[in-house]
DNA sequence: CTTAGGG
DNA sequence: CCCTAAG
């Protein structure tokens, strides 16, 4: 997982990151963003990139902080990494699709643009335990994380408040981290920067993306050997085929994600046969619906199987699914497929315990209401995945053979 | 309209 | 994921 590819590059790195970014922002002819924008948010986005190294300095030390000592790896240290990779992701993934839109119609779509990241960047702040909420006041979605996102909340609160210290000192990670980081807090940051929409934002935003695309697609690169992605070609077809092609590259990136929940499945079905334990976790569940089957088992393994499952699966192989993002294009009828990633699993089975198994709607609308995806249906087809995985038998008793 | 079950 | 039947 960690590479540690420019280890000691520490503070230089930083100004790299910075000079990039710059670059970036020098020459963004490739779009046909006009000059104009570039001359007038020029300036401000330099700002804005330091803020963004320092952010993403902290942010990552947070990181690997809690990754990389095991000394120190409690089940919150383990939730934060989670949450904040989960984060990432989602971010990523939003971010994304954002690009894309922008690249085929960046001139309309800045307000649904702004609105987007806005959401994107509120479900990443509810995974991360809502520190500040102050910058918008769109934050709709009230988290209703129960234990596991309360846990994280503390940690996630330290690393960025000490942000500023360690981001010079303890900056070790390699730079493709760093950079979905600097992605995230450059919206983070554009957002609370700048409220309205204005063009500035926009354009940096997008700019940022860019950037975060190409490296995303080295990323790949290095991953699967998969040749995805320019930063250029994105604007050729600017149709919603392309985003939807688009998005696969994503999904490669997300494949991290399946890994979890492959991973902690299997573990779970490895190490406990039975549901019965659930001594960890503290389930503010409603007593009458708690009487579920096998989900405990499921919330508890989470945590801590999910990531002994991605660091042994990303560091030995990378990649087994492939195979789904092109079977979704072939044929239109699936359409994506997005991969659960655990948290989402987590907020899903939290979401079940909290209000009861079959109202998928309520847990659709209070715990996935930023993820436009993930209609109710889906909900219940994961939980009825997750059972069948979990080998439980529907009828009679709940696995307890 | 939402849920459950099957494809 | 999609579709359909049933509440």
């Amino acid at each position: 997982m960690n590479e540690v590819k420019e280890d000691e590059l520490s503070v230089s790195t930083l100004e790299d990151e910075t000079i990039e970014v710059e670059h970036l922002f020098a020459e963004p002819k490739t779009e046909h963003v006009s000059v104009d924008g570039v001359l007038s948010f020029g300036d401000a986005s330099l700002g804005k990139c330091l803020h963004i190294e320092d952010f993403s300095c902290g942010f990552e030390y947070g990181l690997t902080n809690n990754g990389g000592l095991d000394s120190n790896t409690t089940q919150e240290g383990e939730d934060l990494q989670l949450d904040v990779l989960d984060g990432l992701l989602d971010e990523i993934d939003e971010v994304d699709d954002l690009d894309a839109t922008n690249g085929l119609s960046n001139a309309c779509e800045c307000e649904d643009f702004l609105l987007d990241i806005e959401f994107a960047e509120n479900a990443t702040k509810l995974d991360l335990g809502r520190s500040k909420e102050s910058c918008l006041g769109n934050s709709s979605s009230e988290s209703q994380s129960p234990g596991l996102s309360g846990s994280s909340n503390g940690a996630v609160g330290i690393s960025e408040s000490s942000s500023v210290t360690i981001l010079e000192s303890e900056c070790k990670n390699d730079a493709l981290n760093k950079t979905a980081t600097c992605k995230l807090h450059g919206i983070l940051v554009s957002k609370c920067g700048c409220r309205p929409p204005d063009e500035d934002s926009i354009h940096a935003t997008s700019l940022e993306l860019t950037k975060l695309d190409d490296l995303n697609s080295d990323k790949n690169l290095l991953a699967c050997g998969i040749s995805s992605a320019g930063g250029e070609k994105r604007l050729r077809k600017p149709t919603r085929r392309y985003i939807e092609e688009f998005s696969d590259k994503k999904l490669e990136y997300m494949k991290r994600g399946e890994k979890y929940s492959a991973g902690m499945r299997r573990r779970a079905l490895t190490v406990i046969p039975e549901e019965k334990s659930l001594g960890g976790i503290s389930v503010p569940a409603v007593s009458q619906f708690r009487a579920r089957l096998g989900r405990p088992k499921k919330q508890k393994q989470v945590p801590i199987s999910e990531i002994e499952s991605d660091k042994e699966l990303v560091s030995s192989e990378s990649e087994d699914d492939g195979v789904t993002k092109k079977i979704s294009k072939k044929h239109d009828r699936r359409k994506h497929q997005r991969m659960w990633n655990p948290s989402e699993v987590i907020k899903l089975v939290d979401g079940i315990s909290e209000y009861g198994v079959g109202r998928w709607t309520d847990i659709k609308r209070l715990l996935f209401s930023t993820s436009a995806y993930r209609t109710p249906i889906d909900l219940r087809d994961k939980w009825r995945n997750l059972l069948r995985a979990s080998g439980a038998q529907k009828p009679t008793k709940k696995g307890s053979s």
